[in-house]
DNA sequence: CATGAATGAGACTTCATTCAT
DNA sequence: GATGAATGAAGTCTCATTCAT
């Protein structure tokens, strides 16, 4: 994970002691907590120290502003978020691939889902935030972009989709779908339901047509 | 647009003089052109009224907070994006209207990009502009529900399709598509193309099959 | 007093009513006598404001710091020492112009001891202070350097003496002398005897050779 | 040196191992450079620390403030300043006398400069440093006063001399010039003809005839 | 002796909001 | 209506100092 070390750079020091390492660990801990409960505004320093147990002078020992704390919590997320898949379960369809990809997705959005939203509200003002997130949506487009040419090559997918906006436009629809749904609660969808019907969505857009792999 | 006089009832007071009235709406230009440049949080209420010419003292004849304007111009840029077209020219294909609408979405939200991007930032905090963003995600939700609906009946669209699902995930895709291209600038996509491309794939999408209408 | 002006412009504002500028003026008197009474790093904005009779966040309407207000009040003190005479009687003798000069400076000194002994202090972590100071210095050391010039042309002084060297180290003692005596309490001399005296050592330093003027 | 020891009494604690006088050598060489460098008010503990390699915590087992160790630091300078001349070749003039001890002082505070400048900083604050300042300030005054006293009762002086008055104010003139000199780049001047023109100008003032020695 | 984690007093600063004129 | 002076709550951040390990 390169991009957290870029961060720790600008830190105050990293800690050089277990019991630092501890101490800091339970810090951005805590932030996570507080802002999910809270939201990145109204929460303040010393809402997060206090929930770790600690004054908020100390707070400044490990992070330099909320910011900077925030940044580290949204870069976990972010990893989490495009970690590949370790069971590697060979996909018997195209199809199958696509749907596995989206329930991953939607599956770790869902178990992150409040600090999900607070990454959207942050990015908006945080820059380095926003680019983190960028980040990820690039992931996914870069992926997904691939995967239509690919079918296309393979006559398995319309010639007539620009591969470019397609990877774009589906992936949008993947992430805001997941913030409708599991951020603003916009509907109470079954999950294999949900999954599977955007999956077809997905597989229908690029014009898919099934062959055995 | 019932909202918006809820909004204004609450207000200090409506404007009993024809300058009065100036004053105000100059107000409001000068806020969307002040939280176009700074954004919500970095905009002062001193910079709106500096900017509209007067001193902040006179922002509270006619608004209580910055959160109230900028509700009011949240409003006007919604209703914006969701009024009915006007020329009424008859589609000839069912892609047709697809295509047209997707345009109007997209050249309306290009129209206005900067605002909308901070809309989509103050949506994150202030619940009031969240309804209202919401209402047009509806808005546009239930037409397309409705219209996937009409299609499966015509037997024009796929029947395996849920119109409930797949209207929240493609009015997704258009709403963030319009976002990244032409508020975070991810991509310099030809007008024309991209709007073809976001249509074809919710075409596609819905297993739409053609008949002349 | 040109540089006065420098400042303001960075101020916050000029206050625009008569009664923000009673305001303002409030502030500066204030600032000097907490400053003469506590010192400048001791002195806090809010004692200031609390002597002005208004709360600590009226001050930041008219300064911007603890410094720009010490800037302000330096100011006036160094535009003070460095004001010309306005009673013009005629000097009968070279030593009388001395003398005269050098009684100026020290009554002027002794009239606002604590505060110049604070400019002192500052100018040593303020620089922009210590410019003030240096014009000062600059002030008394060109004219002094000019009247040691003139008076080896009229060969009333000593030629081996360097006139540049002689106005720096002739001022230096001064300035002091003065800080010395009358912010230090080194001596409680007669101030006609110390005046007379340092006048004294301050001709024959140049070997001033005494002619009716 | 008695002033020293008295300040010695109240730290912490003498170090009682070969190791830790090292120890406490290197702190305040350490905090000698960093007041150069950053000066008083703007060197941190852990700066000082830092410097010379150990944890901020360890600064406590020698020192109990900034502001001692400083003391500890201007004690050396002060006591170097005043220390006398070791190779006492015998003058030749009374001339040669007062060049001589100008030269010495002003090598002296060239050599030290920039600490001197933080001495002159600190002692506006510090009432014990600036008490080290006055001593010796009180120093280099009794003897120059000694020395008029002589001169005059050698009538080698004029006589119209407050000894008194004339060795402060020429004590400051040499503690100001070289203080304007080395450490505010006043001037840029030649050190063997600044030293003379001092001399010159001190030995002016005080009326010196030269008689042999 | 040495470390560095932890503390918290203490100041600064911003700006939305009120209100007398 | 308009002005801008005045207020003060609220949060930020620093860093000297203590102390358990």
């Amino acid at each position: 994970m390169p991009r957290a070390s870029q961060v720790i750079e600008q830190q105050p020091a990293a800690p050089r002691s277990r019991k630092g390492a501890a101490t800091r660990a339970r810090l951005v801990e805590s932030a996570k907590e507080e802002f999910e409960d809270t939201g990145f505004l109204a929460t303040r320093i010393s809402d997060i120290a206090k929930r770790a147990g600690m004054s908020h002078g100390s707070f400044y020992h490990y992070f330099d502003s909320k910011e900077q704390i925030f940044r580290e919590v949204a870069e976990v997320q972010e990893a989490l978020l495009t970690a590949p898949d370790d069971g590697e379960r060979p996909d018997t369809t195209e199809f199958d691939r696509i749907l596995r990809a989206n329930r991953r997705y939607l599956d770790r959005y869902r178990a992150n889902g409040r600090i999900m939203g607070v990454i959207e509200e942050v990015s908006r003002y945080d820059s380095r935030v926003n680019e983190a997130r960028m980040r990820r949506q690039k992931h996914f487009a870069e992926r997904a972009e691939a995967s239509v040419r690919r079918l296309q090559e393979m006559r398995l997918a319309d010639l007539d989709i620009d591969p470019e906006i397609a990877a774009v436009a589906l992936g949008s629809m993947i992430a805001r779908f997941a913030e409708l749904w599991l951020v603003e609660d916009w509907g109470d969808y079954d999950f294999d339901h949900a999954a599977e019907q955007v999956s077809r969505l997905w597989a229908n857009a690029i014009g898919l047509r099934e062959a055995a792999v």
